[in-house]
DNA sequence: GTCACAGAGTCCCCTGAAGGAACTCAAGAA
DNA sequence: TTCTTGAGTTCCTTCAGGGGACTCTGTGAC
Protein backbone atom coordinates (compact mmCIF):
# COMPACT_ATOMS: atom_id res chain seq x y z
CA UNK A 1 0.00 0.00 0.00
CA UNK A 2 2.18 2.91 1.19
CA UNK A 3 4.47 4.37 -1.83
CA UNK A 4 7.47 4.60 0.07
CA UNK A 5 9.78 1.74 0.89
CA UNK A 6 10.36 1.01 4.05
CA UNK A 7 11.86 -2.57 3.58
CA UNK A 8 15.31 -0.51 2.50
CA UNK A 9 15.64 1.68 5.10
CA UNK A 10 18.50 0.61 7.71
CA UNK A 11 15.70 0.55 10.84
CA UNK A 12 14.24 -2.42 11.94
CA UNK A 13 11.20 -0.22 12.84
CA UNK A 14 10.91 0.17 9.65
CA UNK A 15 11.04 -2.72 8.15
CA UNK A 16 8.76 -4.32 10.90
CA UNK A 17 6.08 -1.87 9.23
CA UNK A 18 6.68 -3.23 6.12
CA UNK A 19 5.29 -6.11 7.13
CA UNK A 20 2.76 -5.03 9.46
CA UNK A 21 2.46 -0.76 8.99
CA UNK A 22 -0.48 -0.43 7.78
CA UNK A 23 -3.39 -0.82 10.24
CA UNK A 24 -5.66 -3.87 8.70
CA UNK A 25 -2.32 -6.37 9.09
CA UNK A 26 -2.10 -6.04 13.01
CA UNK A 27 -5.83 -6.84 13.03
CA UNK A 28 -5.93 -9.72 10.81
CA UNK A 29 -3.37 -11.31 12.98
CA UNK A 30 -5.16 -10.48 15.91
CA UNK A 31 -8.03 -12.01 14.62
CA UNK A 32 -6.04 -15.21 13.31
CA UNK A 33 -4.60 -15.46 17.14
CA UNK A 34 -7.86 -15.82 18.76
CA UNK A 35 -9.62 -18.29 16.31
CA UNK A 36 -10.86 -16.84 13.56
CA UNK A 37 -8.71 -18.25 10.54
CA UNK A 38 -10.64 -18.33 7.39
CA UNK A 39 -11.47 -15.61 4.86
CA UNK A 40 -15.16 -15.15 5.56
CA UNK A 41 -14.80 -15.44 9.16
CA UNK A 42 -11.79 -12.41 9.12
CA UNK A 43 -14.32 -10.51 6.20
CA UNK A 44 -17.00 -10.28 8.51
CA UNK A 45 -15.33 -9.70 11.83
CA UNK A 46 -13.39 -7.03 10.61
CA UNK A 47 -15.62 -5.30 7.76
CA UNK A 48 -12.95 -5.21 5.76
CA UNK A 49 -13.91 -5.05 1.88
CA UNK A 50 -12.70 -8.32 0.37
CA UNK A 51 -10.54 -6.92 -2.12
CA UNK A 52 -8.10 -5.43 0.52
CA UNK A 53 -8.26 -8.61 2.91
CA UNK A 54 -7.27 -10.60 0.10
CA UNK A 55 -4.45 -8.25 -0.26
CA UNK A 56 -3.01 -8.36 3.06
CA UNK A 57 -3.18 -12.20 3.61
CA UNK A 58 -1.20 -13.05 0.26
CA UNK A 59 1.64 -10.63 1.55
CA UNK A 60 1.24 -11.75 5.07
CA UNK A 61 1.78 -15.06 3.95
CA UNK A 62 4.79 -13.87 1.34
CA UNK A 63 5.84 -12.79 4.65
CA UNK A 64 6.09 -15.61 6.04
CA UNK A 65 3.64 -14.37 9.02
CA UNK A 66 0.47 -16.45 8.13
CA UNK A 67 0.60 -19.84 6.24
CA UNK A 68 -1.85 -20.89 4.22
CA UNK A 69 -3.43 -24.17 4.06
CA UNK A 70 -6.63 -26.23 2.93
CA UNK A 71 -8.69 -27.59 5.19
CA UNK A 72 -10.98 -29.68 2.77
CA UNK A 73 -11.33 -31.40 -0.24
CA UNK A 74 -12.97 -28.54 -1.69
CA UNK A 75 -10.75 -25.43 -2.54
CA UNK A 76 -10.91 -23.94 1.22
CA UNK A 77 -8.31 -22.61 3.08
CA UNK A 78 -7.60 -21.39 6.23
CA UNK A 79 -4.66 -19.36 7.21
CA UNK A 80 -2.62 -20.07 10.72
CA UNK A 81 0.20 -18.23 12.42
CA UNK A 82 3.67 -19.02 11.57
CA UNK A 83 6.82 -19.20 14.69
CA UNK A 84 7.64 -15.79 12.95
CA UNK A 85 3.88 -14.78 13.05
CA UNK A 86 3.22 -15.95 16.49
CA UNK A 87 6.10 -13.78 18.12
CA UNK A 88 4.03 -10.47 15.93
CA UNK A 89 1.44 -11.19 18.38
CA UNK A 90 3.92 -10.49 21.36
CA UNK A 91 4.24 -7.08 19.89
CA UNK A 92 0.29 -7.27 19.41
CA UNK A 93 -0.23 -7.93 23.16
CA UNK A 94 2.34 -4.42 24.28
CA UNK A 95 0.06 -2.60 22.10
CA UNK A 96 -3.11 -3.83 23.85
CA UNK A 97 -1.32 -3.18 26.88
CA UNK A 98 -0.53 1.18 25.76
CA UNK A 99 -3.88 1.05 24.47
CA UNK A 100 -5.48 0.04 27.64
CA UNK A 101 -3.56 2.01 29.62
CA UNK A 102 -4.10 5.36 27.93
CA UNK A 103 -6.91 4.99 25.37
CA UNK A 104 -9.65 2.34 27.42
CA UNK A 105 -11.11 4.89 29.79
CA UNK A 106 -13.69 4.68 32.47
CA UNK A 107 -15.13 1.15 30.76
CA UNK A 108 -11.54 -0.22 31.25
CA UNK A 109 -9.63 -2.62 29.09
CA UNK A 110 -11.79 -4.69 26.39
CA UNK A 111 -9.81 -7.98 26.69
CA UNK A 112 -7.80 -9.39 29.61
CA UNK A 113 -5.09 -12.03 29.61
CA UNK A 114 -4.61 -14.89 31.85
CA UNK A 115 -1.17 -15.98 31.81
CA UNK A 116 -0.90 -19.94 32.16
CA UNK A 117 2.11 -19.83 34.24
CA UNK A 118 0.67 -18.07 37.39
CA UNK A 119 -2.82 -18.04 36.06
CA UNK A 120 -3.17 -14.58 36.56
CA UNK A 121 -5.22 -11.89 35.05
CA UNK A 122 -2.33 -9.75 33.65
CA UNK A 123 -0.47 -7.88 31.70
CA UNK A 124 3.41 -7.77 29.94
CA UNK A 125 6.15 -5.80 31.23
CA UNK A 126 9.31 -5.30 29.58
CA UNK A 127 12.83 -6.27 31.22
CA UNK A 128 16.20 -6.46 29.73
CA UNK A 129 16.72 -9.62 28.18
CA UNK A 130 20.66 -9.59 29.96
CA UNK A 131 20.38 -8.40 33.87
CA UNK A 132 15.96 -8.83 34.04
CA UNK A 133 15.62 -5.21 35.30
CA UNK A 134 12.55 -3.41 33.71
CA UNK A 135 14.22 -1.75 30.45
CA UNK A 136 11.76 1.03 28.90
CA UNK A 137 12.88 3.70 26.49
CA UNK A 138 14.47 6.13 28.69
CA UNK A 139 16.56 3.43 30.56
CA UNK A 140 18.30 2.76 27.49
CA UNK A 141 21.03 4.12 24.98
CA UNK A 142 21.09 4.03 21.28
CA UNK A 143 23.80 3.16 19.80
CA UNK A 144 24.49 2.05 16.12
CA UNK A 145 25.00 -1.40 15.39
CA UNK A 146 26.56 -3.84 12.93
CA UNK A 147 24.17 -3.93 10.25
CA UNK A 148 23.90 -0.03 10.30
CA UNK A 149 24.75 0.75 6.58
CA UNK A 150 22.08 0.52 3.87
CA UNK A 151 23.76 -1.01 1.25
CA UNK B 1 -5.79 8.69 6.76
CA UNK B 2 -7.63 5.09 7.53
CA UNK B 3 -11.09 5.44 5.99
CA UNK B 4 -12.22 3.02 8.52
CA UNK B 5 -13.12 4.31 12.02
CA UNK B 6 -10.63 2.16 14.46
CA UNK B 7 -10.78 4.37 17.31
CA UNK B 8 -14.75 3.37 17.71
CA UNK B 9 -13.84 -0.83 17.93
CA UNK B 10 -14.15 -1.98 21.42
CA UNK B 11 -10.04 -3.64 21.13
CA UNK B 12 -7.11 -1.61 22.32
CA UNK B 13 -4.81 -2.91 19.59
CA UNK B 14 -7.64 -1.17 17.08
CA UNK B 15 -7.46 1.86 19.57
CA UNK B 16 -3.66 2.10 19.35
CA UNK B 17 -3.90 1.73 15.50
CA UNK B 18 -6.07 5.10 15.40
CA UNK B 19 -2.79 6.46 16.79
CA UNK B 20 -0.23 4.91 14.98
CA UNK B 21 -1.71 2.72 12.44
CA UNK B 22 -0.03 4.11 9.34
CA UNK B 23 3.62 3.56 8.37
CA UNK B 24 4.81 7.07 8.93
CA UNK B 25 3.82 7.79 12.88
CA UNK B 26 6.22 5.29 14.44
CA UNK B 27 8.75 6.11 12.25
CA UNK B 28 8.01 10.05 13.59
CA UNK B 29 8.40 8.93 16.76
CA UNK B 30 11.49 6.87 16.78
CA UNK B 31 13.33 10.01 15.30
CA UNK B 32 11.62 12.32 17.63
CA UNK B 33 13.04 10.27 20.55
CA UNK B 34 16.31 10.26 19.14
CA UNK B 35 16.65 13.52 19.03
CA UNK B 36 15.06 14.96 15.89
CA UNK B 37 12.81 17.18 17.28
CA UNK B 38 12.29 20.19 14.13
CA UNK B 39 10.21 19.62 10.73
CA UNK B 40 12.74 20.06 8.72
CA UNK B 41 15.50 17.46 10.70
CA UNK B 42 12.26 15.00 10.23
CA UNK B 43 11.23 15.81 6.90
CA UNK B 44 15.34 15.26 5.51
CA UNK B 45 15.65 12.38 7.81
CA UNK B 46 12.31 10.36 6.71
CA UNK B 47 12.00 11.80 3.16
CA UNK B 48 8.30 12.22 3.65
CA UNK B 49 6.36 14.38 2.24
CA UNK B 50 5.69 17.76 4.05
CA UNK B 51 1.77 17.73 3.66
CA UNK B 52 1.83 14.57 5.01
CA UNK B 53 4.37 15.61 8.14
CA UNK B 54 2.27 18.03 9.07
CA UNK B 55 -1.01 15.91 8.94
CA UNK B 56 0.93 13.64 10.76
CA UNK B 57 2.21 15.56 13.69
CA UNK B 58 -1.07 17.40 14.49
CA UNK B 59 -1.98 14.33 14.48
CA UNK B 60 0.28 13.11 17.34
CA UNK B 61 -0.23 16.17 19.26
CA UNK B 62 -3.76 15.84 19.20
CA UNK B 63 -3.83 12.01 20.92
CA UNK B 64 -1.43 13.82 23.23
CA UNK B 65 1.43 11.92 22.31
CA UNK B 66 3.46 14.63 20.75
CA UNK B 67 4.03 18.11 22.23
CA UNK B 68 4.70 20.95 19.79
CA UNK B 69 6.45 23.85 22.02
CA UNK B 70 8.10 27.19 20.75
CA UNK B 71 11.88 27.02 21.02
CA UNK B 72 12.35 30.59 19.78
CA UNK B 73 10.69 34.05 19.56
CA UNK B 74 10.66 33.56 16.06
CA UNK B 75 7.57 30.93 14.83
CA UNK B 76 9.63 28.19 15.24
CA UNK B 77 8.47 25.07 16.82
CA UNK B 78 10.01 21.59 18.60
CA UNK B 79 8.39 18.12 18.79
CA UNK B 80 8.46 16.23 22.32
CA UNK B 81 7.21 13.32 23.66
CA UNK B 82 4.66 13.51 25.99
CA UNK B 83 4.84 10.42 28.83
CA UNK B 84 2.08 8.76 26.74
CA UNK B 85 4.39 9.41 23.74
CA UNK B 86 7.42 7.89 25.63
CA UNK B 87 5.51 5.18 26.57
CA UNK B 88 4.88 4.24 22.52
CA UNK B 89 8.39 3.86 21.86
CA UNK B 90 8.46 1.16 23.98
CA UNK B 91 6.36 -0.73 21.69
CA UNK B 92 8.74 0.77 18.76
CA UNK B 93 11.52 -1.32 20.95
CA UNK B 94 9.56 -4.34 20.89
CA UNK B 95 8.82 -3.59 17.53
CA UNK B 96 12.47 -3.04 16.02
CA UNK B 97 13.26 -6.39 18.67
CA UNK B 98 11.30 -8.31 16.00
CA UNK B 99 12.92 -6.55 12.60
CA UNK B 100 16.50 -7.58 14.43
CA UNK B 101 15.29 -10.95 14.88
CA UNK B 102 13.14 -11.96 11.65
CA UNK B 103 14.13 -9.41 8.90
CA UNK B 104 18.06 -7.86 9.58
CA UNK B 105 19.49 -10.87 8.14
CA UNK B 106 23.80 -11.53 7.65
CA UNK B 107 24.66 -7.73 8.39
CA UNK B 108 22.95 -7.49 12.36
CA UNK B 109 21.01 -5.08 13.69
CA UNK B 110 21.36 -1.75 12.42
CA UNK B 111 20.69 -0.13 15.76
CA UNK B 112 21.98 -1.59 19.27
CA UNK B 113 20.15 -0.98 22.65
CA UNK B 114 22.33 -0.03 25.54
CA UNK B 115 20.59 -0.47 29.26
CA UNK B 116 21.45 2.04 31.29
CA UNK B 117 20.67 -0.41 34.53
CA UNK B 118 23.46 -3.17 33.72
CA UNK B 119 25.58 -1.38 31.33
CA UNK B 120 25.10 -3.97 28.60
CA UNK B 121 24.01 -4.10 24.89
CA UNK B 122 20.76 -6.15 25.26
CA UNK B 123 17.13 -5.84 23.61
CA UNK B 124 13.41 -6.66 25.69
CA UNK B 125 11.59 -9.62 26.90
CA UNK B 126 8.19 -9.50 27.62
CA UNK B 127 7.17 -10.98 31.36
CA UNK B 128 4.28 -11.64 33.45
CA UNK B 129 3.83 -8.07 35.33
CA UNK B 130 1.85 -10.37 37.97
CA UNK B 131 4.64 -13.59 39.03
CA UNK B 132 7.70 -12.09 36.60
CA UNK B 133 8.33 -15.12 34.35
CA UNK B 134 8.19 -15.25 30.65
CA UNK B 135 4.96 -14.13 29.14
CA UNK B 136 4.33 -14.42 24.97
CA UNK B 137 1.58 -15.22 22.79
CA UNK B 138 0.73 -18.56 23.37
CA UNK B 139 1.37 -18.51 27.36
CA UNK B 140 -2.13 -16.65 27.65
CA UNK B 141 -5.83 -17.31 27.52
CA UNK B 142 -7.69 -14.03 25.47
CA UNK B 143 -10.59 -13.20 28.11
CA UNK B 144 -13.46 -10.80 27.91
CA UNK B 145 -12.97 -7.72 29.83
CA UNK B 146 -14.75 -5.09 31.52
CA UNK B 147 -14.83 -2.85 28.50
CA UNK B 148 -15.89 -5.48 26.14
CA UNK B 149 -18.83 -3.46 24.84
CA UNK B 150 -18.24 -1.16 22.01
CA UNK B 151 -20.94 1.41 23.38
C1' DG C 1 15.00 50.84 6.10
C1' DT C 2 15.60 47.15 3.09
C1' DC C 3 17.25 42.61 1.89
C1' DA C 4 18.31 38.03 2.26
C1' DC C 5 17.55 34.02 5.15
C1' DA C 6 15.79 30.11 7.67
C1' DG C 7 12.21 27.41 9.80
C1' DA C 8 7.71 25.87 9.44
C1' DG C 9 4.50 25.11 7.21
C1' DT C 10 0.40 25.58 2.93
C1' DC C 11 -1.27 24.70 -1.87
C1' DC C 12 -1.92 22.18 -5.99
C1' DC C 13 -1.86 18.39 -9.01
C1' DC C 14 -1.34 13.52 -10.03
C1' DT C 15 -1.33 8.70 -8.90
C1' DG C 16 -2.70 4.76 -6.58
C1' DA C 17 -4.75 2.43 -2.43
C1' DA C 18 -9.22 1.71 0.25
C1' DG C 19 -14.35 0.89 0.20
C1' DG C 20 -18.17 -1.27 -1.63
C1' DA C 21 -20.89 -4.12 -4.32
C1' DA C 22 -21.50 -7.43 -7.82
C1' DC C 23 -19.61 -11.35 -10.14
C1' DT C 24 -16.96 -15.93 -10.65
C1' DC C 25 -15.48 -20.55 -9.71
C1' DA C 26 -15.08 -25.26 -7.73
C1' DA C 27 -16.99 -29.10 -5.53
C1' DG C 28 -20.11 -31.36 -2.49
C1' DA C 29 -25.26 -31.72 -1.08
C1' DA C 30 -30.27 -32.13 -2.15
C1' DT D 1 -29.40 -30.89 -12.35
C1' DT D 2 -29.64 -27.28 -9.49
C1' DC D 3 -28.35 -25.16 -4.94
C1' DT D 4 -25.16 -23.74 -1.68
C1' DT D 5 -20.88 -22.27 0.41
C1' DG D 6 -16.23 -20.68 0.88
C1' DA D 7 -12.87 -18.07 -1.27
C1' DG D 8 -11.74 -15.10 -3.80
C1' DT D 9 -11.96 -11.28 -8.55
C1' DT D 10 -13.43 -7.37 -10.99
C1' DC D 11 -14.89 -2.79 -11.50
C1' DC D 12 -15.86 1.77 -10.08
C1' DT D 13 -15.52 5.80 -7.09
C1' DT D 14 -13.36 8.47 -3.60
C1' DC D 15 -9.81 10.05 -0.91
C1' DA D 16 -4.91 9.76 1.06
C1' DG D 17 0.11 9.92 -0.24
C1' DG D 18 4.08 11.92 -3.04
C1' DG D 19 6.33 15.82 -4.93
C1' DG D 20 7.32 20.31 -5.81
C1' DA D 21 6.43 25.19 -5.67
C1' DC D 22 4.84 28.82 -2.90
C1' DT D 23 3.96 31.60 1.56
C1' DC D 24 4.59 33.68 5.93
C1' DT D 25 7.18 35.50 9.93
C1' DG D 26 10.62 37.38 12.57
C1' DT D 27 16.08 38.30 12.56
C1' DG D 28 20.42 39.71 11.54
C1' DA D 29 23.41 41.92 7.91
C1' DC D 30 24.27 45.89 5.18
Amino acid sequence: MQRTDFSAMACSIARTLDVIGEPWSPLVLRDVWVGLNRFDQLQADLGISRKVLTERLNHLVDQGVLERRPYDRRPRYEYVLTEKGTELVDLLMVMAGWGDKWLAGEAGPPVLYRHHACGEISGVDLRCTHCGESMHANDVDVLPGPGVTTS
